[in-house]
DNA sequence: CGTGGAGTGTTCAATATTGAACACTGCATG
DNA sequence: CATGCAGTGTTCAATATTGAACACTCCACG
């Protein structure tokens, strides 16, 4: 769990659907298509509940369900700062060679207030910004490097450029209530055809379950 | 080791210098500030060289350098043939969201004969365009998921439309020969001052106490 | 000359990651 | 009612990664 996404994916996907299991989580990850960009296969999952569990950023629940055993994670307090700690680091640092954290964090703004989503994202608009200057200013030492590392650099900056737009871009639709956040005037619904009802009751039961001990 | 831009890096990297000892090379990444994108910290060249000579890829030779035990390492024929593999894999392959396998690609440029070179950029070329298809032709459900994901996206697409400009001009560059490869009409040149030099002696010394084994 | 700080070169224990394999429950099929 | 196959839920040994710490040399400075 080097890699600080993964704590921040699992942590955030735990808070959306908790009481939670590692294969509902699991399931709910490939669904996202979140095993295209993130590297979360089965063993991480485990693995990565079990370390922030025992960082006391979640609760483990060991439930009977049924005739089963099953290992069931709640966030807790700490967990939730954490959550907030971990999001606003992925979403104000700026790498552009390692897009992930702030990928994954943008895939968990529903988790986050409003007022700060949009904080975090001016605060990386001024972070792009500073890179983008601190590129152009730095001492171009033109003929002291090879032709493909300035190409290299051109890249850098296209990419840096794209992603200022979309962000000063997102910053706006937020401002018009477009994106569907919590506190819009017309907050998004999930269709009514409704494909997550099974987790819905396996939620409602380890609820239950958890509160029976 | 998972992360293959590792292998694909440190192999290079041999390559350039060879024979090389692992502090060597760590302190021609760092200049190359490759510590901002590769996590390369120290522990993880060595046990990667170590890999890498376990599976045949390096020879490790243990020298005594006048007083001191050096670890110095160079290429086998294996080795070759799995960066050119390594490399051909990084440059093709489009992931957007882990842009490392590609620049640790491009940086090695050097490494790789010039009609290769522009036989692997066309083709991932060809294979962003499929990408970008696949994802405008994809049965968007709009609506059926929430806005963020929609602008998520916007933003991929939009990165993956700054990636193809670019390959597309640097395609360009080297049909021109601007890109100092080898072959090319004026092929670049190091600049005289020479901060190289240290590394080159050692180069040679070690090159002799191999021989005289 | 000793004391210490910077540079060189490497190891190592703690931790994380990988993905194959396990164990179990339905349940459909011949 | 065996057989096997798809789904559920988890573990584990092998491997990789981390970064602190080690051991050494060189050299400057009081």
């Amino acid at each position: 769990m080097a890699a600080t996404e993964t704590r921040l994916l699992l942590l955030g996907t735990v808070m959306l659907f908790e009481p939670v299991n590692g294969y509902q989580l699991r399931r709910e990850l490939l669904s996202w298509q979140v095993e295209d960009w993130a590297h979360v296969n089965p063993g991480s999952i485990y693995s990565g509940l079990a370390t922030l569990a025992r960082q006391g950023n979640l609760d483990r629940h060991d439930l009977v369900d049924g005739t089963r055993e099953v290992a069931v994670y709640t966030s807790t307090p700490q967990g939730r700062e954490e959550f907030e700690r971990l999001w606003f680091a992925a979403v104000e640092t700026v790498d552009l060679l390692s897009p992930l954290p702030f990928h994954t964090g943008l895939s968990l703004m529903p988790l986050i207030e409003r007022d700060r989503i949009v904080k975090a994202l001016r605060s990386r608009l001024a972070n792009l910004d500073a890179k983008v200057r601190e590129q152009l200013e730095a001492p171009r030492d033109l003929g002291s490097m090879p032709p493909h590392v300035g190409a290299m650099a051109d890249l850098w900056m296209g990419l840096a450029q794209t992603e200022r737009e979309w962000v000063a871009n997102a910053l706006g639709r937020i401002d018009r209530g477009e994106m569907g956040l919590a506190g819009d005037s017309t907050s998004w619904e999930a269709p009514a055809d409704d494909p997550g009802w099974q987790m819905a009751n396996d939620r409602e039961r380890y609820r239950r379950l958890i509160r029976g001990r």
